[in-house]
DNA sequence: GTTTTGCACTCTTTCCGTTAGAGTGCTAAA
DNA sequence: TTTAGCACTCTAACGGAAAGAGTGCAAAAC
């Protein structure tokens, strides 16, 4: 009965030996044989012994040998069973606190402090790194402005909860008078404010439709900007610093795979899709090599983060590298970059 | 007396041969031998002949053999010789005319037009390509306005002469009524508009100063933003497209010499100033190889164009790709891409 | 029963030598 | 001036051979 056909529940050596098989790998990229760890590691044992152990982790799927001759690696298996049960993460040292907290002072725009942020996260973890522009769908309208300018053109002014704010230049076929306007904007004020901008962009095509032909050109002007600015708001999109930081991969010598990935990264399309599946983790998630389903990132991990602000979820940020990265590091610094940019975007 | 010591006059003959050999370099990018050379043409030559004229190109610098037993290749020189005396353009088909004026129809805003720009321009030509912001320093101020929102917050607007507008939000001690913003506007109207920012800045300068503390808090957020506005518009920048296409080239195996290039491109420091040297070129320029003087553009080419509207250049584009490109196509479409740029800003 | 030793085996990497091919340069002849 | 001929050089490709790393397995040791 004590036949360790349980499967399940692995010695405590097995997972010393596992985790110190990977950290070694994480180390210096190579495959790691029984000769090498019980060296590194001078146990009382033998190298036997160790490959028994390691077969045996091989037959669980945690491990794999590149060929016959070569040392083991982790699989995506035995990175999630490393990461998930085996990693004790460490607190970050203060520079690097201190660190993210200066990049992050004293910024203008919000972009701006997207960038900033990307950018000193790719520099600190080496690898690169995406920042989602926060989705402020949420924000609501606040007041909507018509302003004359000289020749029949007005301009048409939103102003968004939030502090954003969209202006669009209208060229109108009749002059308007400042009352007309100002009655203009009375309405579209009532009517819209305080709403957000689904729901605006329903009434709105309502609106429309209601108005047919004898439309006010300028309500239109106001709810096509309207609209636009909807798009614009959910026109996900990323900022993306420190691609280069893949380049010097070892293992990655493929140049042609170094340029689908980067394809990928500039479609945006896939990534961003990641991206969105863990908008909803409670903090930092990982997806390891295949896990994350596509085949570009077959040789990636990517830890990320969703970030938030005054208990809003805003976006996700996190970094892409390969598998083999220092996690211990890495994922503190994910986790304290998104807070860290929560609270930054909460006291503008 | 007819020993052909002149030097610099090259016969026909050698001219022709050595046109053929840059063509058929750039073609299949292998060296170029003479057998090779003598079997494509089928000239009535023989390959010794041919040598020996490939030696005498060789001597003056046109050409050069990366190894004893290698064909030829074109040097930076023999590149200038081949596009400044050699090359003969020929316009563009009008497929690819349409291609370029269709992609830059119906944009909005001009920063996705110069997207758009860039990344057609990218991928016609299967390089990188660069399209620096437009240089608006030349743009009037026409209009301040300001918008009282809620809480003590104000918005002020800045309309440009190219219908450009700045927004910021300032948050003052105290409400202002609707007439005090009203008057306040109209003293920057009469007082700036129609003025250009350098001018502006300057006098803002000199007012400032003069209003010393006890200025009016409006004004001066006007003043501040028309400076940001200044700086954010001679904030030279470019819009970078198709970087990828680079990682292709035969012949650039080198990972880690593409890794410099693309770091280079990301700092835009370097290529912002080589830009910067051919905004006053008449019309296409190139930079062949170590002409640039940078040394990760080494085994790259340049080729730009300034592009202007109303007779006002306001900036440059261009290309960037291995020396050996089909200039024959390439310079054609950077020549036709900065016209139609120039064109489409025109109509906006 | 677990661990170790010993050994045969496999696979990769590296080095070396060989060969084939491409291309040159030079000299002598046309 | 051009060509033919030839020796020479260099690269790329192939094919062992040997070294090194690591494995798996069976039998012995603990």
């Amino acid at each position: 009965m004590p036949k360790s056909k349980k499967s399940q529940e692995l010695p405590e050596r097995s997972l010393f030996l596992f985790k110190s098989l990977v950290e070694h790998f994480i180390n210096d990229g190579q495959p790691v044989g029984s000769r090498t760890l019980v060296r590194d590691l001078d146990l009382d044992l033998s190298a036997a012994t160790i490959r028994n152990v390691m077969a045996d982790l091989e037959d669980m799927g945690f491990l794999r040998s590149p060929h016959t001759s070569a040392g083991r690696v982790p699989t995506a298996r035995g990175y999630r069973l490393f990461i998930d049960s085996l990693l004790r993460v460490n607190d970050l040292g203060s520079e690097e606190i201190h660190r993210i907290a200066e990049e992050m002072d004293s910024v203008d725009s919000i972009q701006n402090l997207l960038e900033r942020t990307s950018s000193m996260l790719s520099d600190i973890t080496h690898l690169a790194s995406v920042v989602m522009l926060p989705r402020l769908e949420q924000s609501t309208l606040n007041q909507v402005e018509f302003m004359s300018l000289s020749d029949n053109r007005i301009l048409v002014i939103l102003v968004m909860s939030d502090n954003e704010i969209q202006n669009k230049i209208i060229h109108t076929a009749r002059r308007f008078s400042a009352s007309e306007l100002e009655q203009a904007a009375n309405y579209l004020n009532k009517m819209f404010s305080d709403k957000d901008l689904p729901e605006i962009r329903k009434e709105m095509l309502a609106e429309l439709e209601s108005m047919k032909d004898n439309v006010n050109q300028l309500m239109q002007a106001a709810i096509e900007m309207a609209q636009q600015a909807i798009d614009s708001g959910s026109k996900d999109d990323y900022v993306l610093a420190g691609e280069t930081n893949l380049m010097g991969v070892s293992g990655w010598g493929d140049i042609d795979r170094l340029k689908r990935l980067f394809d990928t990264f500039n479609r945006k399309r896939d990534i961003l899709h990641l991206l969105e599946q863990s908008i909803n983790a409670k903090g930092v998630q990982i997806f390891i090599g295949e896990e994350s389903g596509y085949e570009v990132l077959d040789d990636c991990s990517v830890v990320t983060s969703p970030y938030e602000s005054e208990g809003q979820i805003l976006g996700v940020l996190g970094v892409i590298g390969p598998t083999r990265m220092d996690y211990e590091r890495v994922i503190p610094i994910v986790d304290l970059t998104a807070k860290m940019l929560g609270s930054a975007l909460n006291s503008m």
